[in-house]
Order: structure tokens, then sequence, then C-alpha cells
DNA sequence: GCCAACGTTGGC
DNA sequence: GCCAACGTTGGC
């Protein structure tokens, strides 16, 4: 149960343009367009820190220690993240579970998406820190997938390498000049092109740069 | 612990 | 529907 976003309860929805139109007919796996995207990246944090009396930690050896590794993406409440979990996450799609608010945050492994969305239980548990009164249970607000431990990486990626590169890259192009970490970094659900998802793969190979 | 960046709120 | 005030994210 990744909580990596801050637990705020909204009033209103001023950002929320697709949530009337889509998603009340759907059944869960058929009907959704494709979209673009191929791969992702999510934010989770890997140490303790409380919030409201509970413990939000929820690293990759979290969700390895999980039932069969596999968990719900809960807890996210920004609207764009929700989107993409919501329109555009894929059975079968990978992502990169990224460590935030730690000492060296970076990518520690690959997850797959094993269940496209479907609502987040926590919007409707007063006693949950992500709990969302103005959610209805006919009209759900907040959606989660659900994400299955692949393996970690041969080797943790930095966020301060991956930074390193992007900055080199962005004003002469290159397949990090554009990425969601730094041109929306407080995004915790991130696409992620192919293009960016094999050129990090291939850091796994390399030596870890200074 | 600081604080820049940026998303949300709500008065007008 | 603008936008100032406020709150959160998350690197440093």
């Amino acid at each position: 149960m990744p909580r990596t976003e801050r637990g705020v309860k909204r009033k209103r929805d001023t950002n929320d343009k697709t949530a009337k139109t889509s998603n009340t007919s759907q059944t869960n796996t058929e009907q959704k367009a494709t979209s673009c995207y191929s791969h992702w990246l999510m934010k989770s944090e890997p140490d303790s820190r409380f919030e409201k009396g509970v413990d939000v930690k929820f690293g990759i050896e979290d969700l390895k220690a999980c039932e069969n590794q596999t968990a719900c993406w809960d807890g996210v409440r920004n609207y764009q993240a929700r989107n993409f979990m919501r329109d555009d996450m894929r059975l079968g799609q990978k992502m990169f579970f990224y460590h935030s608010n730690t000492k060296i945050p970076g990518i520690a492994g690959i997850c797959e998406i094993v269940k496209e969305s479907y609502p987040d239980h926590t919007q409707f548990d007063p006693k949950d820190i992500h709990y969302d009164s103005s959610a209805k249970k006919g009209s759900p607000k907040w959606f989660m997938v659900d994400v299955k431990f692949e393996r970690m990486l041969k080797r943790f990626i930095p966020l301060s390498e991956l930074k390193q590169m992007y900055l080199e890259q962005k004003d002469s192009g290159g397949p990090l000049s554009k990425i969601a970490l730094f041109t929306k970094a407080r995004l915790s659900v991130q696409p992620i092109t192919t293009e960016e998802w094999d050129f990090i793969l291939n850091l796994e190979d390399e030596d870890p740069k200074s």
C-alpha cells in the first residue's frame, strides 16, 4: 500500500475534467481506449514516516513481502496520477519502482501491472488517512491498479545519476531530455517512453558514475 | 529542516 | 474564471 502522496482531503474537483464521462459503463478490462503510453514510473517511500499516526512506508522490499509479491497502489490523490492509472495503464505493462523521500532516491526495481484500474477502497474508509468524504460509492473518485514485483535492478540507479544525464541531454537532446521525473517532478505516477525505458535499463550494466 | 515548484482552494 | 493564499512534494 504505497502512501507516497501525503494525505489530503480535497473539497472540490476543479481539475477533474474526465471523471463524469469515462468509467461508469466500463467493465474493467474491456472498452478502454488504447493509449500511447507503454511504461511507467511509480514513486513510493521506503523509509518510515508517520502521517496522522500511520506509517506510510512502502518500499520495494515491502512489496516483495506481500502475498504473491503483489499489492494495490492505493492512496494516490492527484488527478494526473489517477488518470494515468485509471485510463492508461494496461495489463502486462512494466513500471519502475522508484524510492522517494529517502537518503538516496532512485529506481530500485521493476514491476508489472497485473490488474487494471478499479476503485481505491481507501477513499471510502473514514479511518484511512486517504479517506475522501466527497467520494461516493456509486461514482468513485480515486482508482488504483495492482502491481507485482518482477525483479530488482542489477544495481540501484540513483536520481543523481539520472539528473546528471538529464542535464547533459536537455538542451542537446537525448533519450532522457524530456523525462517526466524532472519535467514533472512532483507527479507520483508518470509515463516513461520506450526510449527512456531502454536507456535506463542499459544503465544497469554500466558502472555507477562518480 | 529548508524551500522551490506547483497543485488546490475559494473569494471575488 | 482569475489569482492570491495556502498546502504538499520531495530533493537537498
